[in-house]
DNA sequence: CTGGATCCCTCACGATACTG
DNA sequence: CAGTATCGTGAGGGATCCAG
């Protein structure tokens, strides 16, 4: 295997050579939401080839960014799991997806929606300041794709799948994208159909579009920090 | 030009198809250090095809990462700049230049050292909070990479070249990287020649030590003890 | 069914030479 | 200095096939 390397002894080109391979980021963005199996990680990564994911697999664990475990039994199936190294990488992650968002307009012909790209949008436009002290609970559906946040007394964890009990269950499209970054405001998103509240008050809404927003001046993360 | 893409609607899937193309990233690393011309990026970035530059460059501009500008009379080259919104990768290429580190060990055969991935690196792993109101200012040679630091009351700047009037001076090869990873102490990287002290204080290299350094993981903690 | 391996084809990239 | 032109190679895209 050639080594596809950038010739400099720097940590960043390091790093470039490990995450930089087609689909590599991807692969440990989908992994950061939770282990996966090979077939998870092939519907999750439109259009990849399957010996490319197997490559990237090898190489990713070979660099200490994943390991394969093999369940016990009865299940007996394999699962890829981000290392505590290769975890250490959700900085970036949320940095890169930061930046993106801000570009990020309106779905290209073709383009879908993956769970695990919204499980890791919603970490990353959290706005944890807002949260202090905050319990509340989300369930948020768009088309078929459906996940759930939690937020525990500040703390988040978003996970896929419905949340019966959630105290705002909401139906939305692409166009709640520009909810987040604040082009529209929560009753222009519920005027204009953008957004649906199946269960839950107006006010919970205003308090959801709160505490997930885009556009974070570096300014005000490190104030936080 | 036919479009790489990853198909999905996310912002960081979006970023990765602007800045994951080979040597993409690096270019804005270079450019984050200062605006340059086309001969010094091929410079700073070691076996990069000319086409490929030319390519990625119109790639980036066409992206809005970059902006390609004619210097005024009687100058009249071409500069490379980062526009605004490239100039906001910089927290991306430092998160992901600080995991690199993590694991970046000894030079492997060929490898060299480039003066904007140093200054990149210092930048990357300055101690702001152990720099509160310092005003003090280094020179670094590395080989015939020369480099230096102004640090003015806590604000950092980093760049090219010498600084004759730096209050420390000094002349260290890759070995320093285990200096500012904590896995040797000042006195024995003096000791064993890894760095040299041109002009300045011991003790002036003891802080030195103290304002840059290698965040090192729980996990390597680990597996170094 | 999962978890891949194998094949073929294309095009992006790498190397080198050359030009305004 | 700032690229363009040309050409060979191999990584990635896409489909199919196979073992447990």
């Amino acid at each position: 295997m050639a080594e596809r390397t950038y010739g400099q002894f720097c940590g960043f080109a390091r790093a470039v050579e490990v995450v930089g391979e087609r689909w590599a980021f991807l692969i440990i963005r989908d992994l950061l939401a939770r282990p996966k199996r090979f077939t998870d990680l092939l519907n999750g990564l439109p259009g990849i080839p399957t010996n490319v994911l197997t490559t990237r697999l090898k190489e990713l664990e070979q660099a200490g960014v994943l390991r394969r475990r093999v369940l016990p039994r009865p299940a007996g199936s394999i699962v890829y799991e981000l290392t505590e190294h290769g975890a250490e990488l959700e900085d970036t992650v949320m940095a890169l997806g930061r930046w993106g968002a801000k570009t990020l307009d309106t779905p290209r012909e073709g383009e879908i929606i993956t769970v695990d790209s919204l499980i890791m949008a919603f970490r990353t436009i959290f706005q944890a300041h807002e949260a202090r002290g905050v319990t509340v609970s989300y369930e948020l559906s768009f088309g078929d794709i459906v996940l759930h946040i939690r937020i525990d007394k500040g703390k988040i964890r978003v996970g896929a799948g419905p949340l019966p009990e959630a105290d705002l269950i909401l139906e939305a499209g692409p166009g709640i994208k520009a909810l987040m970054a604040g082009e529209i405001t929560p009753a222009q998103a519920l005027a204009d159909g953008t957004v649906h509240i199946v269960r839950g008050t107006r006010k919970e809404f205003v308090r959801f579009a709160q505490l997930f927003k885009i556009d974070v001046s570096p300014a005000q993360q490190q104030a936080l920090a």
